[in-house]
DNA sequence: CCTCGATCATTCGCCTACGAACGGTTTCGT
DNA sequence: ACGAAACCGTTCGTAGGCGAATGATCGAGG
């Protein structure tokens, strides 16, 4: 954070001249985005390996989690809660509930909502895949001891 | 790992009963799969907020870094580098050759390759970019202190 | 020299992600 | 009671992400 922030300055450049090390150098691969990005590539790619036989994503799957945990829930709620946005939370609703492991019903209070429950199929499949979940965890976090995954967890939680 | 993968079974559960607090529960929002899409949502925002200016992405900026680094590449070569599929990197440099930051060229000793490289709108806009890219870095990572930031940076690094 | 396997770019299909706009519904304030 | 604001689901467009297949080209071995 030496935070040159305001910089609309007009200078022509910092003038990285004098002591320009590799320090000062700014690579695409240390910054937090990237990092993010690759580190979520592997992740996902690890949940699509143990989850093969399901062949429910990740965002998916959060999705049935969540109504696993709630019973029966609207549309954009669910979303809200696992990170979708309404846009993109009606294809997930659209293809779970094309494959069965979704049923939308018509809030009887609320003519606006679309409630989201769990079909038996659905339930059954969610249920299978959480006792796997671990396995998508542990292999995820690999690389590090116990201790740093623990670590990562926790930092990475703060930020959002 | 404890792996009771079979599951056709007809046991209830496996009897949570007896000290099952909230610790043996299985919480999406917790793994660590589910956290770095989170994150990465948060960053990729703060990406295009602080570069709106230049409406160019992340992945695109990652590739312009690449190109400016090493001069003509081959599209499948900073692909690579960068951790974007060959799939994916067609769209994408067609789309930075369409807004005139790239230019392809054949090799002229492999016809199979389509060398990227920078115009002098790319050059220019590049620079612009990483001029501002601690800002965005900063911004992320503004949930936590120096040391935590640092912290994070190099544990994540290790999930590569 | 010539075939086989690797590599490259491209294409297709499916999925997530999100800004923006829209019409229908509910709620709130006046 | 009524109009405005907020909310819901839907749709469109653009962009990454990737498995799978294809055709062109290259390189190594026989």
């Amino acid at each position: 954070m030496n935070a040159p922030h305001a910089s609309a300055a007009p200078l022509p450049a910092p003038e990285p001249e004098i002591g320009a090390g590799i320090l000062d150098r700014y690579r695409v691969e240390d910054q937090i985005g990237y990092l993010l990005r690759r580190a979520h590539q592997r992740a996902s790619s690890i949940f699509e390996a143990v989850m093969r036989e399901f062949s429910v994503t990740p965002v998916q799957f959060a999705v049935l989690c969540k109504l696993h945990d709630l019973g029966p829930t609207s549309q954009n709620h669910v979303g809200r809660l696992v990170g979708v946005d309404p846009a993109t939370m009606f294809g997930v609703a659209r293809r779970l509930t094309a494959r069965g492991l979704v049923r939308p019903t018509a809030d009887e209070a609320d003519a606006r909502l679309v409630l989201l429950a769990l079909t038996d199929e659905g339930v059954r499949v969610i249920e299978a895949m959480k006792g796997r979940g671990p396995e998508v965890t542990a292999r995820t976090l690999a690389p590090l001891s116990p201790a740093e995954a623990d670590m990562l967890v926790r930092l990475i939680a703060r930020l959002g």
